[in-house]
Order: C-alpha cells, then sequence, then structure tokens
DNA sequence: TAAACGTGGAA
DNA sequence: TTTCCAAGTTT
C-alpha cells in the first residue's frame, strides 16, 4: 500500500493550498485555533475569523485573561458556539499546566477540553510534526474508497480503520505528518464525498473503490440532522441577540427571537446549563 | 452507542 | 426549494 505514498505526497506539493495554520511561520497556538474552528466547519468560513483571532490573541495567554463570553463573541457565526468556550478554557489550562505553551505530546493535548482523539493527533503532528494516526472525515473517506473499495466509512471510526491508517503511516516523523496533511487535502478537494473528481486524483489507478465500479454506499441509513424548529436552531437565535448586543440583554429581546415559549425557555436554560448564557439577577441575560 | 450540538454554501 | 454536509467532542 505503500505505493500511495509517492503519488500523493507529489500531488500535495504541487496542489496543497496555502493556508494561514500551514505557513512555517504559523505557531502551535495558531494550528490549535484553526484546529477548534474546523471542527465541523468548511475552511472558507474560518479563514477570517481565525486571522481576527490570532491577531487579538497571539498567545493562549492572551485569550486566558480575557472572559469567556469575549471568546464566544469573537466566534461569531462559525457555529457550534461550546467550541469557543472550550477553547477559552483549553487556554487558561494551557496556562495554569503548561506555563502557557501548547503542549506537543499527544496525552497532554487529549486532556484539554475540546481536545478528542482527532485534534490531539492533528496538533501533535501539524504543529509539532510528531508521528500519529489522524483521522478525520477526509483520510476516512479517502482510505474507505482507496483501501476498502466502498464510497463512505461507518459512522464511528473503526478497528479495522485504525489498524489500516497506522500501516499507512509513514515511518519518520516529517513524513508521516505531511503524508497525514496530504491524505486530508486530497479528501478535501478530490476525493470529495458528493463529487470525487476522479480524473484529478494521483492514485485513481490504484482505487480499489474505482477498480469495483463505484459502487454506491451500502451500509445504514445516515441520519440527517433536522434544523428548522430544532432547539439548536433556537438556541443560534438567542445566542445571535447576545453575540450583538454589548452588556446585558433583556427577556423581552429574547422573547422576540422565538415564538414558541415553553421551547424558548428550555433552549435559554440550555445556554445557561452549558455557561454560554449568564442570567443576572435583575432578571437580563449577559454572555459570560 | 446514539443523540445533541450551529451555520451557510453548494448541488 | 430541499438536501447534503464541513479538519469532531461530549455525555
Amino acid at each position: 500500500m505503500s505505493d500511495l505514498h509517492e503519488p500523493v505526497l507529489a500531488w500535495y506539493d504541487e496542489h496543497a493550498r496555502e493556508l494561514p495554520w500551514r505557513s512555517p511561520a504559523a505557531t502551535a497556538w495558531s494550528v490549535m485555533v484553526s484546529e477548534f474552528m474546523l471542527q465541523q466547519t468548511p475552511v472558507a468560513r474560518v479563514l477570517p475569523v481565525h486571522e481576527a483571532w490570532l491577531r487579538r490573541w497571539p498567545t493562549p495567554g492572551d485569550l486566558a485573561a480575557e472572559p469567556a463570553g469575549e471568546a464566544v463573541r469573537a466566534w461569531g457565526r462559525l457555529g457550534y458556539p461550546r467550541r469557543a468556550l472550550r477553547l477559552h478554557a483549553a487556554a487558561v489550562a494551557i496556562v495554569e499546566q503548561h506555563d502557557g505553551e501548547v503542549p506537543p505530546s499527544y496525552d497532554d493535548l487529549l486532556a484539554l477540553p475540546g481536545v478528542g482523539d482527532y485534534t490531539a493527533a492533528a496538533i501533535a503532528t501539524f504543529a509539532f510534526g510528531r508521528r500519529h494516526v489522524v483521522l478525520d472525515t477526509n483520510v476516512r473517506r479517502v482510505l474507505a474508497r482507496v483501501a476498502t473499495g466502498v464510497e463512505l466509512p461507518a459512522a464511528s471510526v473503526t478497528r479495522a480503520e485504525r489498524t489500516l491508517a497506522a500501516e499507512l503511516l509513514p515511518p519518520d516523523d516529517p513524513t508521516a505528518a505531511t503524508w497525514s496533511v496530504a491524505v486530508m487535502e486530497l479528501g478535501a478537494l478530490v476525493c470529495t464525498a458528493a463529487g470525487p473528481r476522479c480524473g484529478a486524483c494521483p492514485v485513481a489507478g490504484l482505487c480499489a473503490w474505482r477498480r469495483a465500479g463505484h459502487p454506491a454506499y451500502d451500509g445504514p441509513p445516515r441520519r440527517v440532522q433536522a434544523w428548522a424548529g430544532t432547539d439548536r436552531q433556537c438556541r443560534g437565535r438567542l445566542l445571535a441577540a447576545l453575540r450583538e448586543t454589548e452588556g446585558e440583554v433583556t427577556q423581552a429581546r429574547l422573547d422576540a427571537t422565538w415564538d414558541d415559549q415553553l421551547q424558548r425557555a428550555r433552549s435559554l436554560a440550555g445556554l445557561v446549563e452549558d455557561g454560554l448564557v449568564v442570567r443576572t439577577p435583575r432578571g437580563t441575560y449577559t454572555l459570560p
């Protein structure tokens, strides 16, 4: 399977996007911020927020010194605002436990709020050049197609997938790091979920899925997330009102964001429970 | 393990 | 217009 290395690495060398967090000058903190923002959010929407974030908070200490609410506000409309809260909490932990420096070890990274297996491996790999299996949705899809011959991977990472990815990882640290980002990029630009561009793929000739005639996905139905009318949409409306207001927001202002009183109250309580919103003694609401 | 958790652009 | 889905984590 190491037949894949040379063509994928060569393709990446020629086609990789220039992204701020891939710059040789990028700090580990810049990489970490990008990984948080890129969780379930497209690159195009992350770019401007990432730039503003790093300009305002060049180090973990700069962010940790401000209230968490400032992180939530600066997060803007990237979505999943609990990530902003967790990034702030991670910055605080880095100051308190790691002398203000993003730790290079996978285990230390994994212990930070909002950092799971993927993000820990990604930061250790892309910021510090360490050798880890980086399994994101792109890598999983590429390997499912090229090596396994199916259109899409299972709902969650399987043992077999992790073993395969580990076997494919080049032995030396720097090549392993480039390989991981290269496979991710291939999945993002060529071997996409909807319309794979096999004509532009450097390993089309080695692809098991292509060889099998591109059989359609044959697994259990992939559940689509409902949106309209959900608590998530309601929470989004409420938090948007908080973000766009400096200081306290009245109950009346929040009431205007959503018709269903019961759902509105439940969603607001959830935001308070999550720490994204604080209720003041006056009955108004603010960011934390 | 499955469900909850935002948002907006592309097909 | 509706559906899909984008560098996941947490509980």
